[in-house]
DNA sequence: GTATTTGTGCTACTTAAGTAGTTTAATAAT
DNA sequence: ATTATTAAACTACTTAAGTAGCACAAATAC
């Protein structure tokens, strides 16, 4: 019990505001968390393996990882999911227990909890009242898959840049988070498009003076001028 | 008990298909169907209370629903699922109680099973051997909605509409079904595309003598050219 | 039997997004 | 300090998809 105890101490803010495992009990925690690691990964690793994720589950701590897909054909990257702290990966392969066909990438030096699949669903099964906050997350999961499809068919670039940008902005600062010094490029992947029309929007939000840009940084001036950008894009249609 | 042996006698072969339940058991399956009813709705109803859900929950036992989203500001129409014989729904409501945004529609005359959504969480907590299931279920309908996702990024409205085809042919008669008698609006609709623009490609695969269409029908002539284009689609870029 | 509705097949046009390629600036490597 | 690398900014071009509109045929309603 002792690293149990030990890594409770160390990331109890972290692991309360894990949605997968939200209402759960201090000593809940302490007894799941024997069976837990720490990990470290660099920054730029990349994770091809498919394999790996059939073994064990991870919690992120600290940094950014991106989930991605790459078309077989054209080689173009999606990114799926932004990965951040208290975020829970490969949700996919505990369900389900298959093969997720997507990659990994650390955009920081990643902090990770790990702990063997097997052991989570052992500890699952010996306490089914959990079974519940699982379902719910995976629901919450699918909502977002769904609304990501609809806005793919839905909207143009220009809105899914709006509110990409709008949907990282951190109430209190008011300022963006998690994908402010992303280039360009991440950017695109992130909505499905490339890196030159990404650009071009950004270089229309620039000269309108909602945001600032730099290498690497996207930086927001006027977050009313976003929103009324917004409010333009769906009375065209 | 006597409803539930009913139910389970009329219906046994469509039960026993019906993945978010699979391995059940004869015995479970009839003291679960006891909390069952049939209900029939006509061709062309539409449900467009979202509240409807959160209290019942349904296994399709024959005709074809769709279920699907309007954007509020285009008005523009996206089935996200077309569901049949063994499907079931409303998934996202069962797992965590929340309303759907989504609309549905009867495409034919629709037999359902009903069971109040408190009675089927009763009967899932009081069995939680069954918990295993459903997260595996929703991890297939979580792995549909992100190839979606892929689909939508990756690949143009012909591959899509292509792979629309052939995903609806049934192995054994090589026939399309399920999508066949549909207008070429709902086709549309299928993939995130208009009418006309179906229509267009729709031409070109008539002429190169891959399928047949005539009003509300198409029907597959030579599967091999549907799948030889496929190919030269993914080759393109 | 006629009228209306619905679905198809087509042409012509518009537009957003993707593509290619060049210049310039910032950062990192040596 | 010099060079190499990477990202950004911009121009010019191509293309697929969406849009509008119309003619026609099939199905349905009256």
């Amino acid at each position: 019990m002792t690293s149990g105890n030990n890594l409770f101490d160390k990331y109890i803010s972290t692991l309360r505001s894990c949605e997968l495992f939200s209402g759960m009990t201090d000593d809940h925690w302490r007894e799941l968390l024997v069976n837990f690691h720490e990990e470290r990964w660099p920054k730029e690793t990349c994770i091809l393996n498919h394999q790996k994720f059939l073994f064990h589950f991870y919690i992120v701590i600290s940094g950014r990882i991106k989930m991605y897909n790459v078309d077989e054909f054209s080689e173009k990257e999606h990114t799926l999911f932004l990965l951040k702290k208290a975020d829970v990966f490969d949700l996919f392969c505990l369900m389900d227990g298959t093969k997720h066909h997507v990659y990994y990438e650390c955009l920081d030096n990643i902090k990770v909890l790990a702990i063997p699949m097997d052991k989570l669903r052992l500890w699952l099964n010996k306490n089914p009242v959990h079974y519940q906050n699982f379902l719910s997350y995976a629901a919450k999961m699918m909502r977002m898959l769904e609304s990501n499809v609809s806005q793919l068919i839905f909207t143009d670039i220009s809105t899914r840049l709006l509110r990409l940008l709008l949907n990282n902005v951190n109430n209190n600062s008011k300022q963006l988070e998690h994908i402010n010094d992303l280039p360009n490029k991440e950017l695109a992947n992130l909505i499905g498009s490339t890196r030159a029309v990404v650009n071009r929007h950004l270089q229309i939000l620039k000269k309108n003076g909602s945001i600032k840009i730099a290498r690497n940084q996207v930086e927001i001036k006027d977050i009313s001028i976003l929103l009324r950008e917004l409010e333009k894009q769906n009375k065209k249609l």
